[in-house]
DNA sequence: TACGCAAGTGCAAATAAGTCTCATTTAGAT
DNA sequence: ATCTAAATGAGACTTATTTGCACTTGCGTA
């Protein structure tokens, strides 16, 4: 399975015209095992720990080639670092909740939202390639604790 | 009119019980006078421009002191470094278009989208604080150029 | 299968935005 | 005019990310 995987993501990344190295199919690998939306260091740690070399340097190359091809997509949180959520081709895009306790992030997809930012594009005559949509405040659990 | 103005100013802060002092009074005065989305090192190096005796740490510290008491609204629109800009108070709040070419900001205010957001926080018994929409693409301008 | 070399990597040094420390100044109350 | 807590300036420091460069390694070719 590991052999099946590893196989699948060379070509996903060849398909892109990326060298296929170990380091970028572990990254990859990492993403796609995971609902977390990590940071680099994160992520480095995270690569570091099943025995992997990486240097924080190829994280940051691999994510930005690999962001720039759109297999991962770049998320501003706004608290100083950026993370990163890969792009499984099946779902569709998503936006998010992120309570600012406990660092929770719900993702959700609302069509008239997104309908509304294509009519404000046109009333203003922009054209639109992407758009931030999160939401600050207190989840659920959060909110019983307090 | 400066004089007036200064004195605006200083109610202003001594309203939010903060010390009117001249570094805070010029950044309110930059800030008010402007449709701008400035960056700390903007706003620091405009009031250096101004004969205006101000250090970094102190442009930091007042707009950090003036977004916690929402004279001023602290933004993110992806690039490292936050922009800040006044709230006026007779205007409502709003969200940003952003030109990836020029630069430029746009502002608009959607009540559906708003309306769609509180609805997407209930749905997920989310309290929301605050948001960010912000569309990144091409302006007009920049469209006819290319 | 072996070879060549451009693409990719590791390390450490360099940036860059923002924060912090501490000695000095100042707003505003008395 | 005096006093003191709050604010400031200068520069050291922190943290995330980038970059230069010598050293690998994927992978197309012979
Ligand atoms: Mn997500
Ligand atoms: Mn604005
Ligand atoms: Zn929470
Ligand atoms: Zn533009």
């Amino acid at each position: 399975m590991s052999a099946a995987e590893n196989q699948q993501l060379k070509e996903v990344l060849r398909e892109h015209e990326l060298k296929a190295t170990t380091q970028r199919i572990a990254l990859l690998k990492l993403l796609d095992a995971t609902n977390e939306h990590f940071d680099a260091e994160e992520i480095y740690l995270e690569l570091r720990k099943k025995q992997k070399n990486v240097s924080r340097a190829t994280v940051y190359r691999s994510l930005e080639s690999l962001a720039e091809l759109d297999l991962v997509t770049r998320l501003d949180f706004g608290d100083g670092r950026m993370r990163f959520e890969r792009n499984k081709d099946e779902d569709e895009h998503h936006d998010h909740l992120i309570c600012e306790e406990c660092g929770k992030v719900i993702e959700f997809f609302n069509l008239e939202m997104e309908a509304q930012q294509l009519s404000v594009c046109e009333e203003n005559d922009f054209t639109p390639s992407t758009h931030t949509m999160h939401i600050f405040g207190t989840c659920s659990d959060c909110k019983k604790t307090s």
